[in-house]
DNA sequence: ACGGAAATTAAGGCTTTTTTAAGACTTTTT
DNA sequence: AAAAAGTCTTAAAAAAGCCTTAATTTCCGT
């Protein structure tokens, strides 16, 4: 079963979050700070991490980042309502959802479902496909209709994980951790020559359709 | 518990699968045809079809195109022969997924969870509505009625937070506390404009709702 | 009708994205 | 082992999009 981290210094939330998790069967380790989460997050690996925004010493925030620049682990971010920080700030910093509090026990249950799911997901797909796009995961190749698109290493990736959730808009943060893993934080541009040179690839076959799209000041997004 | 349709004309198989799922816990029923699975279809609702390709009478590719012709039913294929070709043509004409024979029977079902779990998933989206407004806080992505209604950063979050208390006033020092955080106390006038934005991108897709009203002196809420 | 508040418009400046090209690096071929 | 082909990253300039400012007009309450 999966191993979530709970990050939540509040007493009484957290062993609210503590009882309802365990009991829903998964294996729960609950930290009061964020050094105490790094600390555990550098030691373990978890499936998810359950991190409240308001905590002593290190903010959620800084959890978030120092965490992500390590480990890509899905993040669901506990917020008040009256946080400063922007949601698109948050999940630039890498956090995969977010629940306002207080928050709907079971909605959280749905959300943390969804996210441990989207991993599993991604593990059995054999195929992609996108309007005239189709990404074989097993060959690694890619077809336009029923010509070859040739994608290198690194552009199917983006292109793979762009396609595993359409309508998910990925940060260019999300797209490193997906595509180079923890080991490497480049140029943001890296990805954008990336992107372009895909869509360039896809319009020389398809110069009708549009594909990837830009969110500005967010990340990409498949068009709809 | 899912209901699910295997389609399959060899004996060995079509037992062999029939006891593996009923062992897992689904309701199964078998076909040894193509013209026999359509009449199952027809008649009941599955929540997954198993369907091989090579088939007496009807071939696979027929049934699936037929089957997709009136319901839209994950499907994943069997395939003998490991042909690319087929393979596109499959997925284009429906296919959720395909399995090469012989197959390993935990991969299997791991496909037919996920294909299961796909539709479940889908649900998990948090959206605020007023009207015929609707802005997908996830996908940063805005709607009146169909179509999208693209607004920027600021101005999404403008309105997202308008939104989020339709019947609260906002000041605009409220505002840009909650857009901007604390960092930055500009010009009145930006939200002013931002406003305006919003308002003249919003009526040019219904010209006939109020939506952002003024409060005079004091600031902006949603209009009742 | 007046003064203050809000709306609108246009323009400049700023940030983000796109594109191009070149060099470094990898992999494949000979 | 060297050459060739292909790929990735960096850098820099061009383009596009967005935000704010400023100036003007319109609106509201008294």
């Amino acid at each position: 079963m999966a191993k979530i981290l709970i990050v939540e210094d509040d007493n009484h939330i957290h062993s609210l979050l503590l009882e309802i998790l365990t009991q829903e069967g998964y294996e729960v380790q609950g930290a009061y700070s964020g050094t105490e989460a790094l600390l555990y997050i550098n030691q373990n690996d978890y499936d998810l991490v359950l991190l409240d925004l308001m905590l002593p010493g290190k903010s959620g925030m800084e959890v978030l980042t120092e965490m992500h620049e390590k480990k890509a682990i899905p993040t669901i971010v506990l917020t008040a309502i009256d946080n400063k920080e922007s949601t698109i700030e948050l999940l630039r910093a890498g956090a995969s959802d977010y629940l306002t509090k207080p928050f709907n026990t079971g909605e959280l249950l749905v959300r943390i479902e969804v996210q441990l799911r989207q991993q599993e997901a991604s593990y059995a797909k054999s195929t992609l496909v996108f309007k005239n796009v189709l990404l074989d995961l097993h060959q690694f190749e890619g077809f336009i209709g029923d010509h070859p698109l040739s994608l290198s290493k690194r552009e199917f990736a983006i292109l793979k994980c762009l396609m595993e959730n359409p309508k998910r808009v990925y940060t260019k943060n999300n797209l490193y951790q997906q595509v180079w893993g923890d080991e490497f934080y480049g140029d943001e541009n890296t990805i954008n020559v990336h992107i372009s040179k895909i869509r360039s690839k896809i319009a020389k076959l398809d110069p009708n359709n549009e594909y990837i799209q830009t969110v500005w000041g967010i990340g990409f997004k498949m068009v709809e």
